[in-house]
RNA sequence: CGGGGCGUGGCUCAGUUUGGCUAGAGCGCUUGGUUUGGGACCAAGAGGCCGGAGGUUCAAAUCCUCUCGCCCCGACCA
């Protein structure tokens, strides 16, 4: 049944973009503010924040990463070193330029990223090999002055986290950065329920500063490309910019090989778009803060023993460890708390009322194909999880259909073109290496290449662009 | 930053073309009562000087100028 239950929130097949921005401020995820480009995240979305913290703190922690705070101001002077970099992100630094009425005599960039206050610390602190690597993240905000901003998709001011690690050698670096890359799949597609195409980033499209970048990709259902994470691996353009040396164990001084990656609270934004529906929100169990709501019915006369085993059973389920949340309002219907909480896209409800009462059962209600459910108490502990479980991969498996569906292989222009103008979605085409059909790609469809396919063979294939011979096959895209 | 759209109680909007009594509606909110298995009903209330600043006029939500913000489509980016 794809009944409305929910009034005035426009359909997400209908009208993408204001569905969106409907069901975030709806579902009190977050809320414009009275600065420009900046957005609060309220209590909700900031919990689906903590819990995508806590499973990639956990993963970090696990490969010896540890957390640090670095400075919110980098000295202009800082910033300027390694050139790539300043060219790369100066047209989005935020300035402070006065401390009370004092002018300041070298002016502050607000961090648009760390690697410009970590680099030179990182150099005090490396002297031997002995003292490499360095494994440090920081989970942090930081500002980049965008012209357009969208709800959790692009702020002026944003949540994420940002590792930056230095090395000995440029194999250890290259292993950080592509270990970073899998544990950002894992948590993307196992913890969000968002699937990815994986590889590197073109010349042109990499990280300003790397020498590679990893992206994960994923498909948004309006055909655009949401980039969902990013490893860096800058060899050694870092270290020499800011002079990181050490003494290796042959007595010879090096500079030292980096690595920098981030996923920011864009996720939540990708996790919107991928599973929400026309009734709002669906949340995989594994984020969201409250994966069981527990809805009383209650007439008169059963009310107290209703709300009583209502409290009872959600006790149970929270001291299991199941994120529960008991809504005995009695301002609301049921079927008003129903909706909400659909919108609000908790995973399972649970329903219990003077039927059930007799039945010694509730009645479970999964949020992604509305299945009901009879569950007997003595088997409620363990059939929740059970369907929490199934929740999540039947989100995933859905979302993988889709991703698989939006490609389309093509070696033909015309095609592309047709297709990036009606269906869009990812083309992998053949490409030459030329950051000159990338450019022609761009202005003619605006499609970029989001990540090279590496394990299509190009041999024998011919650029789409300019049809000499290409050196590998790319997914090209529209982008967010 | 270019093109387009929009700012009127918390929300969605009407009213602006053609200036004119006390600025309206629905939803939401408050109180009381009846209800409660898919957004209940009745009654009584509270709440806005119309994004902001100037100007024109006897008179401005309405006309003019400037400005701020939001949304969409582009270019730039997580």
């Amino acid at each position: 049944m794809v009944e409305e239950f929910v009034t005035a929130i426009p359909k997400k097949s209908v009208d993408f973009a204001d569905w969106y921005v409907q069901i975030v401020r709806r579902a009190e995820l977050a809320d414009y503010t009275p600065i420009k480009g900046c957005m609060v995240y309220r209590p909700y979305g900031y919990g689906i924040w903590e819990l995508i913290k806590d499973a990639l703190d956990r993963r970090l922690k696990a490969t010896g990463h540890q957390n640090a705070y670095f400075p919110l101001f980098i000295p202009e002077s800082f910033l300027t070193k390694e050139a790539e970099h300043v060219q790369g992100f100066a047209p989005e630094v935020a300035w402070v330029t006065h401390g009370g009425d004092e002018e300041l005599e070298e002016r502050l960039a607000i961090r648009p990223t760390s690697e410009a206050i970590v680099m030179p610390m990182y150099a005090k602190w490396v002297r031997s090999y002995r003292d490499l690597p360095i494994l440090i993240n920081l989970w942090n905000n930081v500002v980049r002055w965008e012209k357009v901003t969208r709800l959790f998709l692009r702020t002026t001011e944003f949540l994420w986290q940002e590792g930056h690690t230095v090395h000995r050698t440029a194999e250890d670096a290259m292993e950080e950065t592509l270990r970073i890359f899998g544990i950002y799949q894992d948590l993307v597609e196992n913890e969000l329920a968002i699937p990815v195409l994986v590889g590197p980033k073109s010349a042109q499209e990499k990280f300003a500063g790397a020498q590679a970048t990893y992206a994960l990709e994923a498909m948004m259902p309006d055909g655009r490309a949401l980039q969902c994470g990013t490893s860096h691996y800058f060899g050694q353009n870092f270290s020499q910019a800011f002079d990181i040396k050490f003494l290796d164990s042959d007595g010879e001084q090096k500079h030292a090989w980096s690595t920098s990656w981030g996923v920011s609270t864009r996720l939540i934004g990708g996790l919107v778009m991928t599973h929400g529906d026309d009734s709002g929100l669906i949340l995989p169990p594994r984020v969201a803060p409250i994966q069981v709501v527990v809805v009383p019915i209650f007439y008169g006369s059963e009310m107290a023993e209703v709300i009583a085993k209502a409290e009872e059973l959600a006790k149970a389920l929270e001291d299991a460890g199941i994120r529960t949340k008991l809504d005995a309002r009695d301002e609301y219907t049921p079927g008003w708390k129903f909706s909400e909480w659909e919108l609000r896209g908790v995973p399972l409800r649970l329903e219990i009322g003077p039927r059930d009462l007799q039945a010694q059962q509730v009645v479970l209600v999964r949020r992604d194909n509305r299945k009901k459910e009879k569950v007997g108490w003595d088997n409620l502990l363990a059939r929740v999880p059970e369907i929490l479980k199934d929740l999540q991969a039947a989100l995933l498996t859905r979302a993988r259909e889709f991703l698989r569906a939006s490609i389309y292989r093509t070696k033909e222009y015309g095609e592309f073109v047709s297709i990036m103008e009606s269906r869009r979605g990812f083309l992998l085409s053949p490409w030459c290496g030329e950051a000159s059909c990338e450019d022609k790609i761009k202005a003619e469809t605006t499609a970029t290449i989001r990540c090279i396919a590496e394990q299509e063979d190009a041999v024998g294939a011919a650029c789409i662009a300019c049809g000499h011979p290409a050196q590998a096959w790319a997914y090209f895209a529209k982008s967010y």
